[in-house]
RNA sequence: GCUGGUGUGGCGGAACUGGUAGACGCCCAGGACUUAAAAUCCUGUGGGUAGCGAUACCCGUGCCGGUUCGAUUCCGGCCACCAGCACCA
């Protein structure tokens, strides 16, 4: 009989339904397994996200046959831009569009047969949701870690629209392909920076990926250096500036100021005003991306005709002005050393600017004697030209010197971080409104928390407001209120949260979903959480992590839980692309629809493709041919038990031989997470059961009883199927792990190589308890024709490899 | 530029802490069953040279070199592709 998996499929997810697998249970121990939750988007799941799902669902099965309680929901990131732009066009309200969108992937997700508790499922665009993400926005406003700031937004004049960096393409309107311009808009800023420290520190706790950690290092870019004071030529007044190579100091010859600098437009000699002000305004026009784009040869500047006083030598150097130098990094200004820096070398052979070496090579001081030809940029070899300082090591000057300047009195010893505050308010309608009260009399109140969730109200028109605030600042019953405070008239804040905001700490509700007293209930929060596996692209390695982190820090400080990182352990799974071998896309057509596999093949079959298709860590090319040899893997074994599940002969040693070693094998892979070559394990214990059958004329029913136990995480249906065949009464999911027993899972005969000179040339078989003498003695036979010379050497691995070294 | 990853047959990939390179699957070829085809089953399948043949030998894990009895694996130096970050002083 051919495997029918419509009806068996269907079969067990009845029964399942019916007799739950992992039901709730506080004596066993807790396992929190946790995918990243998706954006219910319009075109629904692809065979990609069910990677990722079905990775994490082996997983948690296999928890549950090691005797665990498995936390394992599913939710939905339903705020978001695509639903707003759809709305846009349709005028569908985007609560409709997000819940029809929301009902296909729950049923493409049931498809997976997960072991979703969907009783946990959440939305982040639910009140009683928001309410919370609301909650935690208005703590953070009370410990003073959320704060308004003027701050440059990507803005598209056509649109008329604020655009994210995703937005802009090559510097222009993704929508339009108008170039993109900057605009100054009020935000809303989280204060990330206060954490910095901690996010860094806490990396080393977790179980992550080394490519994450370092990633996200990498973002916070904490460096060590000094800041030093530059006293300004005829003028009372300094500037102070960052540098991580103080030991350079005497090789400064020019400083350059960010456009955006306080000082830049103050330090221009009247001589100098209008080129310096012309340069500030051009800059001010520029993108980001434009700014980005300059190599260093191309880049630009302006003298403001101002000297500063370097403090070492005394020496008057020249004051520029360059968008190269960054406002927001360090002070925003720069002291110049060219010869020892590939940037600032380019500007000053552009400029004509001085440049004088202060550090040589140990092996050859001389080297810069007569100039330089490019910037001499490692730290390490000794120091010239430095009056006090030559002859010191730069390596070691460099750790010292923020020191040393800290006692001379012009500078101190300073850490800075590339990572800057969170950019946290969107003008947008689909997001969670900002929950504050702009009072003129009380400045900036928050809304009371007995008063959330502060619901988004319906609009008419979901179009841009123009002046690039959210669309509803026209929705005048809505932000005129009275003040919490004063009870006078106030207006509400427009701006909505990002995205971020809802996935930052969902994994938390889904524990206590229907709490209203709090977003979750600190002793079920101690019993539950964190997350013990976090499943997901590595696309969110640094801003939904780092953002995820920082709130469940915060969350920790203020008592609400009493752990302070959210995910032990990281899984990123490789992304699944269209057959060519290039990242499916609509517009490419090249998407793989789950819902034509599952009805071809069924959904064992897709869950074990998902996971034989390559490691699961690597990206991986889709084949339709590759479903088809695990389909036929699939009838092959169903057709082995279909023929022996009423065999009541005892097992041989053979067969007990290829059982405990198939759990030895799974055991290994799986526990090191190597799902592909797992699958690739049952076929290849299929086979020999297969030649096992057809040696002896049956396999023992015990033998094929383990083997359904072993394939229940990746085929559940299956498995169930071969438990019940095989006379076993309840789900399979009721039984427990099997272990082995190392000396069955050895086999009696093993047969080694054997080498000359490194080459093999020939086999012998032994009992695994041979003796060594006997093994070589052997071998020494079988290869006799080969060992024509004298043997210097004889190596013997025991097990492995036997090696004759022959000369002559 | 920096960081990380990858490079193995016609293809996806396997090989534990250095020990038979190519498991498993796909493709392909031949055979069985069939009036025929599909499905299924069996056999073969890295390249080359010699032989009717079982077989024997040579080459082969991106490239060059090293360590070792032995290297896909370790070390040094390159190359290519992919991803992320990018004027962070």
């Amino acid at each position: 009989m051919a495997y029918n998996f419509k009806e068996i499929e269907k079969k067990w997810a009845k029964y399942w339904e019916e007799n739950p697998v992992n039901v709730k249970d506080d004596k066993k121990e807790k396992y929190y397994c946790l995918d990243m939750f998706p954006y219910p988007s319009g075109a629904g799941l692809h065979v990609g996200h069910w990677r990722g799902y079905v990775i994490s669902d082996a997983w948690s099965r296999y928890q549950v046959l090691k005797g665990k309680y498995v936390i394992h929901p599913m939710g939905f990131d339903a705020f978001g831009l695509p639903a707003e732009n759809y709305a846009l066009k349709m005028h569908v309200h985007p609560s409709i569009s997000t819940d029809e969108n929301i009902k296909n992937f729950e049923r493409q997700l049931k498809q997976i047969e997960a072991l979703y508790d969907w009783d946990m499922e959440l939305k982040t665009t639910d009140p009683d949701y928001y309410r919370w993400t609301q909650w935690i926005f208005v703590k953070l406003f009370e410990a003073g870690l959320a704060y308004e700031k003027e701050f440059p937004i990507n803005w598209c004049p056509s649109c008329k629209t604020g655009l994210s960096n995703e937005d802009v393409v090559d510097g222009c309107c993704e929508r339009c392909g108008t170039p993109v311009t900057k605009k100054n808009l009020r935000q809303w800023m989280l204060k990330i920076t206060n954490y910095a420290e901690r996010l860094l520190k806490d990396l080393d706790k977790l179980d992550w990926p080394e490519k994450v950690k370092k990633m996200q290092t990498e973002w916070i870019g904490k460096s060590y250096g000094a800041e030093v004071d530059f006293k300004i030529d005829g003028v009372d007044d300094k500037i102070t500036v960052y540098t991580t190579r103080p030991d350079t100091l005497y090789g400064a010859t020019f400083m350059v100021l960010a456009p955006e600098h306080e000082l830049s437009k103050k330090l221009a000699t009247p001589d100098r005003k209008e080129d310096v002000e012309n340069y500030i305004k051009t800059a001010s026009m520029k993108t980001n991306v434009d700014r980005m784009a300059v190599s260093d040869k191309d880049k630009t500047g302006v003298w403001t005709g101002s000297y500063a006083i370097n403090p070492l030598n005394g020496k008057k150097i020249p004051i520029w002005v360059s968008d190269y130098v960054l406002v927001d990094y360090g002070t925003g200004a720069i002291m110049c050393v060219p010869a020892h820096d590939a940037r600032d070398f380019a500007f000053a052979k552009k400029f004509g600017l001085e440049i004088v070496p202060v550090i040589a090579p140990k092996d050859d001081i001389h080297r810069f004697d007569n100039g330089i030809e490019e910037a001499y940029t490692v730290a390490d070899g000794v120091v010239i030209n430095s009056d006090e300082w030559n002859g010191r090591d730069s390596s070691e000057l460099k750790k010292s010197a923020p020191d040393e300047i800290e006692k001379k009195g012009f500078g101190k010893k300073t850490v800075n971080y590339k990572i800057r505050d969170w950019v946290f308010s969107r003008q947008r309608y689909w997001g969670e409104p900002i929950p504050i009260v702009h009072c003129s009399k009380c400045g900036n109140v928050a809304v009371p928390v007995e008063e959330l969730p502060l619901k988004l109200p319906d609009v008419e028109s979901y179009e841009p407001s123009g002046t690039g605030e959210s669309p509803l600042v026209n929705i005048e019953s809505w932000v005129n209120c009275t003040c919490p405070k004063c009870k006078g008239p106030a207006k509400r804040e427009t701006n909505t949260m990002p995205q971020w905001a809802g996935s930052s700490w969902y994994f938390l509700r889904y524990i206590d979903k229907y709490n209203d007293k709090a977003l979750v209930d600190r002793e079920k929060a101690d019993k539950y959480l964190p997350v013990d596996m976090y499943v997901g692209g590595v696309e969110h390695a640094v801003l939904h992590l780092l953002y995820s982190r920082f709130w469940t820090k915060f969350l920790y400080d203020i008592g609400v839980i009493g752990f302070d990182e959210p995910f032990h352990k990281l899984f990123n799974q490789g992304m699944i692309l269209g057959p060519e071998g290039i990242k499916m896309s609509k517009s490419l057509g090249n998407v793989i629809n789950p819902d034509e596999m599952i009805e071809n093949y069924g959904c064992d079959t897709l869950r074990m493709y998902e996971l034989f298709i390559g490691p699961p860590d690597m990206d991986a090319a889709w084949d339709d041919r590759g479903i088809e040899g695990v389909y036929k893997f699939i009838n092959r074994l169903y057709n082995l038990i279909e023929k022996n599940a009423n065999e009541n002969r005892e097992a041989t040693k053979e067969s007990l031989y290829l059982r405990h070693n198939l759990i030895k094998i799974i055991t290994e892979r799986l526990e090191s997470f190597s799902f592909n070559t797992v699958i690739s394990g049952f076929m290849e214990y299929t086979n020999s059961l297969i030649d096992l059958d057809r040696k002896e004329g049956y396999v023992d029913k015990e033998t094929f009883k383990t083997f359904a136990i072993l394939l229940s995480p990746f085929a559940p249906h299956l498995a169930e199927e071969f438990y019940h065949m095989l006379g076993c009464g309840g789900s399979v999911f009721d039984s427990t792990w099997p272990t082995y027993d190392m000396n069955l899972a050895k086999a009696s005969t093993i047969k080694i190589p054997i080498q000359v000179n490194g080459k093999t040339r020939g086999f012998v078989e032994v009992d695994s308890e041979a003796e060594d003498k006997i093994v070589i003695e052997a071998a020494k036979k079988e290869v006799a024709s080969k060992l024509t010379g004298d043997i210097v050497k004889e190596i013997y691995v025991k097990g492995k490899i036997i090696n004759f070294v022959v000369r002559g």
